[in-house]
Formats: C-alpha cells, sequence, structure tokens
DNA sequence: CTGACCAAATTGGTCTGACCAGACCGCAGT
DNA sequence: ACTGCGGTCTGGTCAGACCAATTTGGTCAG
C-alpha cells in the first residue's frame, strides 16, 4: 500500500498541475490539510516537503506558496505524463529530443576517451542489433542496453543522471504503448544505421559514431512517436501510476 | 537561520557522499539518528525524506539504504560540488558540456517555430554584447540572458528544467569566481561569434543559427574553464554553501 | 552442519497534543 | 490616511505513544 504523505503528496501535485492551486497563490496551511486529508499534520508535513523538493511549492514560515512550472525540478515531468488521459505527445518528443541530444554528448565523451576494450564491449553488444532476428521487445532491450552502456562510457556523471531520469519516468508510459511497438518498428533502418555504427567503431571514426549514435537515438525517437500515434489511432488511453 | 532538518540532511549527504555510509549499507534508525543529532524524530523524518528525494536513500520498512551515486537526483550536483576544498573541475565541465548540448537542442527548436517577433527579441538581446564595451560581469549577465531566452523560446519545458537546474547550482560557484570573470574573458573571440549569431538570426538560416550558439555556448563553457585555472593556480579554495 | 521456522526486538509510518518564534492582519490612535 | 501595536495564524520543533511490517536471532528438524 502507498503510505499515506505519497496520497497527499499526489493528490497536492494534481491540485497544482490542474490548476486547482496557481502559481502565486498561497497553499492552505498544513493544519487545514491536515483536516482535509484527515490526516496528522506531520503526514501533511512530510507531503509538502515532497512537493518543495518537487519544485512546485516554496515553503516559507509563515505560509507555503505555489512555484511556477517552470522553476520545478525534473521529476515533475513524470507527474505530467502521468496526468491527464494520455501522456502529451509533446513532452513526449520534449524528453526524447533531449535524450537524443544526451546520447550524442556521449558518444563525442566516448570517442575521445573510449580504451580498445571499452569499444569491443560496444560492438559486442552490437551483434545482436545487426542479426535482426530480434523480437520487437528484445530489439528495445538491446537498443537500451547499448545506449546505457554508451552513456556509462562516457564518465559523464551529469549525462547519465539525467538520462536516467528522463528514462525512468518515460519507461511505464513506454511499457503501456508495448503493444504497439511493433508497428512502429521499421528494423530495416535499424540494421543499416547499426551496421554503420559497427563500421565506425571498427575504425574508431569520431565523427561516425557520433553521427551513427545521433542517428540510432532518431530512429528510437521516432519509433516511439509512431507507437504513440498507433496507440492515439486506437483510442487507447495510456494512464500510468506515478 | 537554516532549520534543523537541513542541518541534519546536509550533515547526512555529506556522510554519504563522503563514503562514511556506503551504498547497500543501511542507516542508522531513525531513533538513534535522533539521538546523534539531538533533535527530534520528526526533524530526523524530514531530513530522510530529503536525503531520499535526493536519490541517495532509498527508506523501507525496516530500514533505509544508502544508494548507488548513479541513482541519485540531479539535484546532488550541488552537493558534489560544494564538497571538498573547491568544485570539481571535471563536473564543472560535465555540467558546462551538458549545458552546452542543451542550448544547441533549444537553438534547434527555435529555428523550426520562432515567430519573426521572437526572432526580433532575440536580436535585441544581442545588440549590447557585439558593442564590446560592456564590463566582464555584465558582459556575462547579458550573455546568460540571450542563452535563457533561446532555452525558453525553444519551448521544449524538459531542456529548460535541466538547463535551469543545472545553472541554478553551478552559479554560486562562478560567483566565487568572478574576480578572475576577466582573466578567461576573451572579447574578441565573443564579438566575432555573436556578429556572425546576429548575421544568422537576421537571415534566418537554422543552421547558422545553430552553429553560432552552439560555438556561443562553447566560448562560454572555455572562459569557465579558463576562470577555474586562474583560481585553481592562484591556489584559491573556492568552497560553496548548499 | 545446514536450512527452515518462529518469536522477540527493531524499524518506519502515523497519531495526539503541545510550545515557540516569526509572519500576517486588523484595529486603534495619531 | 498613515502608523504602531496586539492578537492570530503559520511553520518548525518537541515529547511520547501505538501499529504493522521487517529484521534478527535463536531453535529445531533434517
Amino acid at each position: 500500500m502507498t503510505t499515506k504523505h505519497e496520497t497527499i503528496s499526489d493528490a497536492l501535485v494534481e491540485d497544482i498541475l490542474s490548476g486547482r492551486y496557481r502559481p502565486g497563490e498561497r497553499l492552505p496551511s498544513e493544519r487545514d490539510l491536515a483536516a482535509r486529508f484527515d490526516a496528522n499534520r506531520g503526514a501533511v508535513r512530510e507531503a509538502m516537503k515532497r512537493l518543495e523538493q518537487l519544485g512546485l511549492t516554496a515553503i516559507h514560515p509563515g505560509g507555503a506558496r505555489v512555484n511556477a512550472l517552470e522553476s520545478a525540478s525534473l521529476d515533475v515531468v513524470s507527474h505530467l505524463l502521468a496526468r491527464g488521459e494520455q501522456p502529451d505527445e509533446v513532452l513526449v518528443d520534449q524528453i526524447l529530443t533531449v535524450v537524443t541530444g544526451l546520447v550524442g554528448i556521449a558518444a563525442d565523451a566516448v570517442v575521445q576517451r573510449a580504451k580498445p576494450a571499452e569499444i569491443e564491449q560496444l560492438r559486442v553488444l552490437i551483434q545482436p542489433l545487426i542479426s535482426g532476428d530480434l523480437d520487437p521487445v528484445a530489439h528495445q532491450a538491446a537498443r537500451f542496453n547499448l545506449m546505457g552502456t554508451v552513456m556509462q562510457l562516457s564518465g559523464n556523471l551529469v549525462c547519465r543522471l539525467i538520462a536516467r531520469t528522463l528514462l525512468e519516468q518515460l519507461v511505464p508510459s513506454m511499457q503501456a504503448l508495448q503493444p504497439y511497438a511493433r508497428k512502429g518498428l521499421d528494423l530495416q533502418a535499424y540494421s543499416q544505421n547499426i551496421a554503420e555504427l559497427d563500421a565506425a567503431l571498427a575504425e574508431v571514426n569520431a565523427g561516425a559514431v557520433r553521427a551513427a549514435l545521433a542517428d540510432l537515438s532518431s530512429l528510437n525517437r521516432a519509433t516511439v512517436m509512431r507507437a504513440f500515434a498507433a496507440a492515439k489511432a486506437d483510442g487507447i488511453t495510456i494512464k500510468v501510476a506515478v
């Protein structure tokens, strides 16, 4: 079971994101909220602490105020995704765009500093993707694994933290989309791209590696967006638990 | 005055980041921590909540455990920067690398969707930077303003959230570096780059705008890194409050 | 000696009720 | 209308308590 302060904070997040409490407004006092949620003030305080850390509110002695969405933490994304009837396509696109960019950054770092053994490690991960006899789910897993490894080998902690945060929040939505993964999957495009990547790695060609990984990331993005479109066409409601 | 649970959570963060509590280990119980910090259990709980939200710990009934740094939130960056005698150059470099990438992403979005009025808005912000008669501090502020506006005009919320989070955490370190801003500032390079950007905007040349903004971002990065080097050469200890 | 199993101690989650310092609000006096 | 001053409200902290779930440690059968 979810804990009580989770319930409370989720409700408050929903209230804020839905605009029931507007930026700049004052939130009800902790005592009032405790009454509203039939909870103890301590539980409410923990929920409020959560809101503050999400960057949605600023708590001062005298009262808590709602912040503008722009000053929120990256973690609000999952709440934004889970809100409404289905995940916001625009938001998903933005996430994937950023992830694409991050993979590019990581790729740059990898080609600059990777040791031969690490390059080899990447090429091993690539092999299954070239053969092309993977089912869509395994294919997706292999792609994720490959890109995750690139992130790791990049040695860029900031890059990894962001990518992990974003993907962690996106994955629940993606799982709901899995039935549509097949439709969006252009295996041929992937095979070609992956082969390029492999060749680029083999000759340690920085520019080519970067380009191939960027393309791979773009393919991923296109795949997901197509799956979204397919789901939408089916009128499927994709609702995700936060 | 900083609140008590802040004091506690800062101390615990320091303990974790310094390795006194290692990933996988169990943290002392809330009651023990309350005794150690001479505080009430409620205050300790709020501090623990903070740690959990930072992604540094996972709290289950039965005990809290320390997470690996890789699964932390982006917000740990400020703590990492504030730790030790001076901000970690590698980390600062990573942050600026990512920010550079994000500006590139934002620039792509801007050239794709910006209206003429918005382009004009950017060009207005650029003017002071072309003339070149700004002092280093004002110059830096103008650059930040310009890049922030690009972020805003991109319409990419995710991009903005990340960039803001990173810069917010970096700014305190940068302020400590301000005495060295002059040394790292290559005004001529900036003027040239800014002029290119202005021209690219004038003719709404997507590729050129993107390239110019990427260069601008790289210049910023180089500027900061040079200032760091200068500070380090002076043996200056840059310690930042979290 | 190993492994399954059970009871006690421990832990986090929640509650009640209370006090303090600072912020906020309205009323009185100028 | 403006200013100054209380009373009220708010968040921060504290104390002590109960519950359910987990962890722990010892016991016992294999």
